[in-house]
DNA sequence: CTTTGTGCAAATTCTTTGCACCAAA
DNA sequence: TTTGGTGCAAAGAATTTGCACAAAG
C-alpha cells in the first residue's frame, strides 16, 4: 500500500471525503515528521499543486485536527504546527534553535489527576521545553 | 505580608526591577487564578492606572515569563494566557465554553520520557482538554 | 547625566471570512 | 441541480516594533 492510499484510509476512517487536496495534506503530514506549520505544507505542495491556495490549507488542517485525523500542537507560542502521528506521545521544542521532536513517553496515559472525574477529557497534550543538544552546548 | 509585598518578592527573586507597572501585574498574576490574556490584564488594570498601556502589559509579561517569574501557557491557541503560579501542576480546557482550570498532578515529574539525557529540560507543560462538568452533560 | 521603563501609533504576522466559481453525486 | 470544496482578496485579531518622552538612580 503506498503512502497515498495510507492517507486516503486515515480520512476516511475519520469520515472526511478524500478531496485531492485533502489527500496531498494529509499524505504529506504523514510523510514529514517535521511538525510543519500550515506556511510550510503550503510552500512545499505548492509546487506540485500550482492552484493550491493557502486558505485551503487553513481550511483543511482546521478540518483535519477537528474530527481527529491529524494533531495541532500549541507548544510554539507563534504558529500552530500539526502531527499526522496521532499516538500517543511527547514533544519537545528548544528554545533556542526552535527544533521540534517527538519524544517516546512511558507512563503517558497513567498520569493521575484528581478530581478527573468531572471532566471529559478528550486529548492529553504533553509539552517539554528546553535546549536541545547542539544548543546545550553552546550556553555561556 | 500584603499581596503587594508578595508580588515585590517575586520579582526580586527573579532579578527584575519592580516599577509600578510590573508590581501591578505580578500583583494581579497572583491575586487571579483565572490564567488572564493579556488583554484581560488590562482591561482589569486600567481604571486604577489609567496612563497603563497595552504594550507595558505584553512587554512586562514577556520579561516575567522569560525569567521565570510566571508561567506563558499555551493551552488555548487563540491568546496566550498567563499563570502567576510557577508550581507544578497541570491544565485543562474545556472546548466548548473555553473555561480554564488548574489541575493537581500526582507524579507530573516522574513521567519518564526515554533518550531525555541529551536534552536540556527546563520546562514541562500538561494538558488536557476535554469538556466540563457543565458542557459534558449538554452533549447531544 | 545616563540608563532603563513606558506608552502611543504603526506595522507585522497568522488566521479567518465573504463570496464567486468549480466539481461531484 | 444541489451540495460541498476550493481559492482569491479582504478583513480580523493578537502581538511586536519604532521612537519619543518620562523616571529613577
Amino acid at each position: 500500500m503506498n503512502s497515498r492510499e495510507i492517507a486516503k484510509n486515515r480520512l476516511v476512517e475519520f469520515g472526511i471525503k478524500p478531496s485531492l487536496q485533502r489527500l496531498a495534506i494529509m499524505e504529506y503530514l504523514m510523510n514529514h515528521s517535521t511538525h510543519p506549520t500550515a506556511d510550510m505544507i503550503f510552500n512545499d505542495l505548492f509546487p506540485s499543486m500550482p492552484t493550491l491556495s493557502k486558505t485551503t490549507v487553513y481550511n483543511t488542517l482546521r478540518l483535519l485536527a477537528g474530527e481527529g485525523a491529524i494533531l495541532s500542537l500549541s507548544i510554539d507560542e507563534k504558529n500552530v504546527r500539526y502531527d499526522g502521528d496521532i499516538s500517543n506521545h511527547a514533544h519537545f521544542k528548544c528554545k533556542k534553535c526552535g527544533c521540534l521532536y517527538d519524544l517516546p513517553v512511558e507512563g503517558m496515559n497513567s498520569i493521575h489527576v484528581e478530581n478527573k472525574g468531572n471532566l471529559l477529557i478528550t486529548e492529553c497534550h504533553l509539552y517539554y521545553k528546553g535546549f536541545c543538544e547542539r544548543c546545550k552546548s553552546e550556553i555561556v
